[in-house]
DNA sequence: GACTGGCACTCTGTCCGCGGGAGTGCCAGA
DNA sequence: TCTGGCACTCCCGCGGACAGAGTGCCAGTC
């Protein structure tokens, strides 16, 4: 085993003070500012071994050293002490949720409130549909052969879509395909409908089928499709702290991956239970964002997972404070949808 | 009047080449890239001239001319030549907005498709709900003393609220308030609500009053407060064309100004009908945006505005070209929003 | 065998000085 | 009123010199 206890120690202090200072650190300047209790010359040699090994790099020849991507993994995983939230910070959290009115306010403030703490750019997810249940369905007509279908969800979100019939509906149908829908889905969970909703289609009396079948796709294309898709983005600012430098160059890339809600929803989606999922550089997958990390937990009321959350900033980034502001913010997040 | 014909085109050549190439532009390129049929020695004197009326200055002693926010002003107020758009534009706006579903995608496929041909930052507010229509209110119970408003207006958005009731209602209740609330509130402009919601309580059995005066105070704050309020945004990345440079240095302050939706209203709000705004540099109230430009219009079906839209950049930009992409993109959505 | 001090070497960042080039302002003349 | 010419200014890029930081390696010590 090539790496013993003090290697480890020396690519700990070389991450932290590269994250500190933003500068390549040198065997000299490591041991001044750490206990490490040996010579700056030892130093120099656990240096090369951690460098063959591919943990950090030179920028040039005769310069200090700087973590890879390889090194902060190893970082991450074996060598972060949590950091325990400031009671500033505590503070902070709590005072930033007082007076909240509903769904949106509450995503929005969040990934105010995660931007801030962490200096990063912050994405949450809102409460995906699929894991909560319809509270109601409405149905509106707007013209003869046009209907606009609410669904609202328990978690307080609403969604609307057009539904163009295949020929003119009167009231009295509406009245009667919006008790039959309700009576059939009101009070499922989103992710048990799709079986519920071809049984309607199944039960529907032959002269109704055809606006039955209408509806029935609308529904699922709601239902299903479009659960998982909205979402709140907050700190792009914080992008150019530290110049540009932080991301070889250009924002652009980075800024291009923020508008595109797939990619986001990639970034802070398929979250494990009760794991901080961490994405360092290249171990993302979206090519625009190889000079960036990803920090990401999934928020729920309970146990559960019903949405995800997450933070984005250069690799050069301070792990610890970042994870347990992640967690921290989720945790209380999901508090506060339990108490609804 | 200091300024005739020629200083006056010896201006538009110098905006012209200064959005073109960005680079202080001298009397010697100019004679050589323009027919002004006078020689570069004229042309120098003429730019003394404009350099004394504030119009353009001198980044260094000996170095070309660049426009100052007053020069693009005269630009723009006198100099503008109407450019039509490109066939290609045309197409790609027609392409653009083919199988629409619903009017969130409406407003996302237009904030790009604006982004994307004047490739800067565009932004897109959501049609106002003061000049547009209630189409149906729906009350939906969610606990015994709680209920949810939903607002569908004609434009097709779909406003929800949370109604907190000062006892239990029964459903018949629930069902009598909804009946009268639409009667009286249906088809009518959320301009003119306000007293009919009044009315509406004053005309109110004693009985009920007090939930009335609840519902009352939500559907104010429904249909007024909240009415304006969003709006969709793309292209951020554009900022970063041309390197950091045409933003003197920071992109930063731009892009906190771009996060905070009540600078955004205000960029695009507050339109006089049939007229494009354009506010160069120092003209903007927000001090982040002292060094952009916005381009801005109302849209809606017909004459009326229900909303407005607009492009934010540098200030060295191509006026005539954006000018003319946010009165096509305006009139192409007010068209559409016409047809429904 | 592991660690240390010392030394030579390498590379960077910066400062300096030096043209070349572009552009101007001004003046005298057409 | 316009033009050609000229002297002047300032930026930019280039090359060289230099200080500083950091390394690798080696011989010596515990």
């Amino acid at each position: 085993m090539s790496l013993d206890d003090r290697k480890l120690e020396v690519l700990r202090a070389i991450v932290e003070d590269y994250v500190k200072t933003r500068e390549p650190v040198g065997s000299k300047a490591l041991v001044e500012r750490h206990q490490l209790g040996v010579s700056s010359a030892t130093v120099r040699n656990d240096m090369a071994v951690l460098e063959e090994e591919g943990y950090i790099r030179q920028p040039h020849t005769s310069a200090g050293r700087v973590p890879t991507d390889a090194g902060y993994r190893l970082f991450v995983d074996r060598l972060t002490r949590i950091k325990p939230l400031s009671p500033a910070e505590r503070r902070a959290i709590e005072r930033f949720m007082v007076g909240v009115v509903d769904l949106d306010d509450v995503v929005h403030r969040t990934v105010r409130l995660l931007a801030q703490l962490t200096r990063q750019v912050a994405v949450v997810q809102y409460p995906s549909l699929s894991r909560s249940a319809v509270r109601h369905l409405e149905l509106v007509p707007i013209s003869t052969t046009r209907l606009m279908l609410v669904m609202i969800t328990d978690t307080g979100r609403v969604e609307q879509r057009l539904v163009e019939m295949p020929g003119p509906v009167a009231d009295g149908d509406v009245w009667e395909l919006r008790r039959r829908v309700n009576e059939k889905l009101a009070g499922q969970k989103l992710a048990d409908t799709p079986p519920l909703v071809q049984k309607l289609v199944d039960e529907c009396a032959p002269e109704r089928r055809g606006d039955m079948v209408c509806l029935a796709t609308v529904l699922l294309e709601t239902l299903v499709e479009r659960s998982e898709e909205r979402l709140a983005l907050a700190g792009t600012a914080n992008l150019t702290r530290g110049g540009v430098l932080d991301f070889q160059g250009t924002l652009r890339p980075v800024l291009e991956a923020l508008e595109e809600e797939v990619i986001l929803l990639k970034l802070i989606g398929d979250l494990e239970p009760r794991t901080t999922r961490v994405r360092i550089g290249d171990e993302n997958e979206i090519d625009n964002l190889r000079s960036a990390s990803v920090v990401s937990t999934g928020y729920g009321p309970g146990a559960t997972i019903v949405g995800g959350l997450g933070v984005l900033g250069p690799t050069r980034m301070d792990y610890p404070g970042t994870i347990a502001t992640v967690r921290a913010v989720a945790r209380y997040l999901g508090d506060l949808l339990a108490q609804n």
